[in-house]
DNA sequence: CCGCAGGTGCTGGTTTTTTAGCACCTGACG
DNA sequence: CGTCAGGTGCTAAAAAACCAGCACCTGCGG
């Protein structure tokens, strides 16, 4: 098995691919741009090719530049940094999770949020029983 | 302020810091036990060292061991950690994580924790409007 | 008292990460 | 065409992380 979460990456390796994560896909300009003490451009265009080099990103071409992107779905990488997360912080509980969650955004949260999240809720339920 | 996630650590020291989050306490065998690919003991007590220094752990006397703990509370990093992960991964919303999340632990989840989700969402709601 | 078991701090060397710089390539434009 | 702007790969070396080993300390059992 390809085991290789983000957990085994160095520093600098993660922080680039939480910000390709962020964005979809990036250039090494954007990249640069987002990264905590950024490091030169063309550190940064190094770690993208090891990155390439080790599996985690893939280039497209972009008129002509590179634009990179995730090799793992999108959809893997969220269950994978989830799982990791509500068993390290919250002692596997969802429900710790959605009233963490709750508090963080409260103000944010549309009326239409919550009920998509409610409709969730009563359809694992349905699906539970 | 205290600008020091773990988004900046490095590698083993990340990892040395999940485990005591999620242990709460870990004396070195335990977290030497929990890591990956485990250097040896007195490399972990090195890192612990570090930490301390850092300022992310302190420690207190367990008979004649060292116990670790962060020093920064579980809520906190706890909204820290949660906060970007939505950011990174989720687009910063709140019902794609709770439908990530009901689906990742679909059979686990008890008809309690359930109902106990529905009441946190419920009351949500009350106090939003 | 002695020796062992299980701790701790510290130090120096190796390995990995991180970085900057150089050489080249390609497209646009005066 | 010449050249400039903005890309790219590669590499060597500085910096940081990582690690093992040594010296010491303390409690305990024989």
């Amino acid at each position: 098995m390809r085991r290789s979460s983000l957990a085994q990456l160095s520093r600098r390796e993660r922080q680039i691919m939480e910000i390709v994560y962020r964005a979809g896909r990036a250039s090494a300009t954007e990249v640069l741009a987002e990264l905590p003490d950024p490091p030169s451009y063309s550190a940064v265009r190094a770690l993208l090719r090891i990155l390439e080099n080790k599996g985690h990103l893939r280039h497209e071409l972009s008129g002509t530049r590179y634009v990179y992107l995730a090799t793992v779905g999108k959809e893997r990488a969220r269950r994978s940094a989830l799982r990791s997360m509500v068993d390290t912080f919250f002692e596997g509980s969802a429900s710790k999770v959605v009233a963490a969650l709750l508090d963080l955004s409260r103000e944010d949260l549309s009326e239409q949020e919550l009920t998509g999240i409610s409709r969730l809720i009563a359809q694992a339920r349905r699906e539970g029983r």
